[in-house]
DNA sequence: TCTTGACATAAAGTTAACTTTAGGTTGTAT
DNA sequence: ATACAACCTAAAGTTAACTTTATGTCAAGA
């Protein structure tokens, strides 16, 4: 089954633009054309664009990304290339995980904040606040997101 | 206590030049001086440094965060639209954290793909597995990042 | 035949978040 | 007195990932 770049774009929520641009940068090494020019996008280069969708967010460039689809046609190889760039985006994400674990520690510590405010109508009083007045799981956001009193 | 911008820059990790771009975009609307110029930076620029990287984390833009910054400044009448802002960010970590897991979930898969080719010399076999003769976990990780076999 | 819609290319423009450069001031140590 | 380190400003440059624009081809329907 061959798709068109406008139901790629659909099925894959990526605009045409970006579609046409990933192909002129190299990301799609195997893309075929029909007679008059025309993209056919196959199963293939829609798994390839769902690998780049995710080592996107893993947080890999595009430029790292092409590294790695060059790597894949180039064949058996670059095998131990290829599981060594997973271990290291592995290692990535889990840093990331780490780091919005964090940020939501923030965040639950704000939101009891502006809540307290909200309550008493004024920031005073729990700007003011005693680490050991707060909530026992507040106390902890807190210091996990080393934040400083007064 | 206050710290000249090398001292921040060492203590937080954030080159001067980012520093005095965020002062420049006014992220330190309090941000004092010394009779020569040279900024000042007190716990409380600190306090917000660490809630500019939080938040740019979280996923905000500096522009967004300025607004925030202006919020707080402005005092307890935009108490309310702060909380929901938090609120709001909440919602948008947590998406992210579950797209980070979905990336593991396709990180894994290739991990235990290429561990598999290099064991083989070649990514043939493993290329052409059916679902069911892949370990359990293998099969849970390959179904969750939306895949296709062949 | 003519128009229309879906495609194409090449090149320029955009945005965010910095960084670099060029040139200047200030305070302290030799 | 001078050298130097640490700061300053304003403006231009950089990078990644797109998007927009200008222009053109092609196949199908009225």
């Amino acid at each position: 089954m061959e798709y068109s770049i406008s139901e790629v774009s659909r099925k894959m929520n990526i605009s045409i633009s970006t579609l046409r641009y990933y192909d002129n940068i190299g990301l799609f090494p195997n893309l075929k054309k029909d007679k008059s020019g025309n993209r056919l996008f196959d199963k293939d280069s829609i798994e390839t664009l769902r690998v780049i969708q995710y080592m996107k967010k893993a947080g890999m460039k595009l430029e790292e990304i092409k590294e790695y689809i060059n790597w894949c046609k180039e064949g058996d190889s670059t095998i131990l290339k290829r599981l060594e760039l997973f271990k290291k985006q592995k290692e990535n994400v889990l840093k990331q995980m780490k780091q919005l674990e964090e940020t939501l520690n923030l965040i639950n510590f704000k939101k009891w904040y502006y809540t307290q405010a909200l309550n008493d109508g004024t920031e005073i009083n729990v700007k003011n606040i005693d680490l050991d007045k707060m909530p026992k799981n507040v106390q902890e956001e807190f210091k996990k997101c080393h934040l400083e009193l007064k």
